[in-house]
DNA sequence: CATTTGACTTTGA
DNA sequence: TTCAAAGCCAAAT
């Protein structure tokens, strides 16, 4: 059974406030490391109702997802800056800085 | 069952 | 960091 989407979305759900992860940082949480655009099916497939925080979710470029989701980019920047999160110039967030750094603690 | 598509990543230049 | 090409996974057609 495809526990891997409920995975995606408990990992996501731990997405500390002011953070963000990638596609590829929680595929390889979950043992897919090659599993990038797994994840992305997943948060599109994602049922509203677990309040996923699916805005800080980005790629590895920091960029967040197309405008066909949320419905402008500049709603979910918005959201993450409200967080806490600097953008830069070209619109992409400071991976460097905001990159979530799981703890084993998280690995429930 | 094969092909295409998609909220991606990695590698090399 | 950016450009181009290949790779990988799951669902839709």
């Amino acid at each position: 059974m495809d526990n891997f989407f409920h995975r995606v979305y408990k990992i996501v759900a731990k997405i500390p406030k002011g953070k963000v992860a990638t596609y590829g940082q929680i595929a390889s949480i979950l043992g897919h490391p090659k599993g990038a655009r797994t994840v992305g099916w997943a948060m599109q497939s994602a049922p509203s109702h677990l309040n996923l925080p699916c805005h800080r979710v980005v790629n590895r470029l920091g960029e967040m997802a197309p405008e066909h989701i949320f419905g402008d980019k500049r709603y979910q920047q918005a959201l993450l800056e409200i967080e806490g999160v600097t953008f830069k110039e070209d619109g992409c967030i400071d991976m460097k800085k905001h990159q979530w750094i799981m703890d084993d603690e998280e690995f429930l």
